[in-house]
DNA sequence: GCGAACCTGCACAGCACCTGACTGCATGGA
DNA sequence: TCCATGCAGTCAGGTGCTGTGCAGGTTCGC
């Protein structure tokens, strides 16, 4: 709601950090600066506080998109929006595919961004399920805790955020079936085991501190 | 446990409508359609037997909170998840946390709907015992008292849920039978016992303060 | 002290679940 | 076009827990 938000930036161009943090100042926002890739990702990171991103796609040291996607790793969810020269328009959607939530090509008005910003900030959705630091992350199909992170397939990943939605009630059975196999596809009762094994091993791979246990008769659980 | 649940949804798009019914089908549970607000007081009031609501903000002829109101006004207290349009999310403060209601941001993944509808039935079901320090934990399928747990067989919860419905009170050995082997099943005699002497061990194993005793004669009661 | 009700420990069969490997399919690159 | 790769789903075989029943001991009421 109308309250002060915390920004963080990333943009090398000084003048072009100047008027952004100007005007969030003038909104009543906090900003937080970083200058290139590296200092994005010490500065802006998951307990930074920030609410959400402003990433240059043109750093020296790095691609904005890169950066999104390092601080997505780290366990970052603030939603993004990209300031992108006009010639790179075609990156546009390669920025989204990195899971941006925005974007703003250069030369922008400020008014613009500034609106965007506060777009963005209302319509963030309620943080992604993060479970005693295990985190998944749907931009990337992966899981991570700590800064080790696996990658899983697609429905490796909707079992594993079904049974993640509530961590240490249990997820019965036949509920994380009809979640992970979405359209009424009828597997194998045993299929959902095997899924549950990989599942198993991969967590183990990134040494998880939870343990996705058996409750035998009745389903599964996160604990 | 667990057995089926009747959802009520009320949604106009055919599509959305159609993930769910398939979904919620395939984790066991029955479903009452309705299309928009007028078919939603109509279909899902008080005696439709639906015990959880699945509400559509967004509807052609009505918002969906409002049908949740008017539901409310007849007499309808099952709990309701919202659904909701991502460009409208800031609306949320308009209370629907209210009635210790959900809510689910379009597009959403089924699975976080079936978990988080589950969820709430069990939050809305008879809230059971947590006297004597004694606390049964139907989402577990586990019994604590004070830090320590024991999580519990299906029929080992459904029997020691039968004898805690009221402390004190004495629990005909007939009746625990039939409340933990619901189809009519026909066990021996000494089965019961058998259970009723696990039950002693687990509770003896978190130091229960209180006794499950036997009435001789009678049945079985907690003290 | 006697019988019925109940407790206890154990044994066992079935089944829920685990495990590792395999097949078929889609995708993408050489 | 063909091959490599990776994902989805299946299968057969093994393992251990759960539910169940039995046999014998113990307690309670009379």
């Amino acid at each position: 709601m109308g309250g002060m938000t915390v920004v963080g930036i990333c943009e090398d161009d000084p003048d072009v950090r100047r008027v952004l943090t100007d005007a969030l100042k003038m909104g009543g926002h906090r900003v937080v600066i970083a200058r290139n890739g590296r200092e994005a990702v010490e500065n802006l990171g998951r307990d930074s506080g920030v609410e959400v991103l402003v990433l240059d796609i043109g750093l020296p040291d790095a691609d904005g998109r890169d950066v999104c996607h390092a601080l997505r790793a780290a366990g970052q969810h603030a939603p993004v929006l990209f300031l992108t020269a006009f010639d790179a328009v075609h990156d546009r959607v390669s920025g989204f595919h990195a899971g941006g939530d925005d974007y703003v090509v250069k030369p922008f008005a400020i008014s613009e961004v500034l609106v965007r910003i506060e777009s963005l900030v209302r319509r963030a959705r309620p943080q992604p399920e993060s479970t005693s630091g295990l985190v998944l992350n749907p931009d990337r199909v992966s899981v991570h805790v700590g800064d080790r992170e696996v990658t899983l397939t697609p429905t490796e990943f909707r079992l594993l955020a079904a049974i993640a939605v509530e961590p240490g009630s249990i997820v019965r059975r036949r509920t994380a079936v009809a979640a992970a196999w979405p359209d009424g596809a009828i597997v194998n009762e045993n299929t959902i085991d095997s899924y549950i094994r990989r599942l198993r091993v991969k967590l183990a791979l990134i040494d998880s501190p939870v343990e996705l246990a058996t409750v035998r008769g009745v389903g599964f659980t996160l604990r």
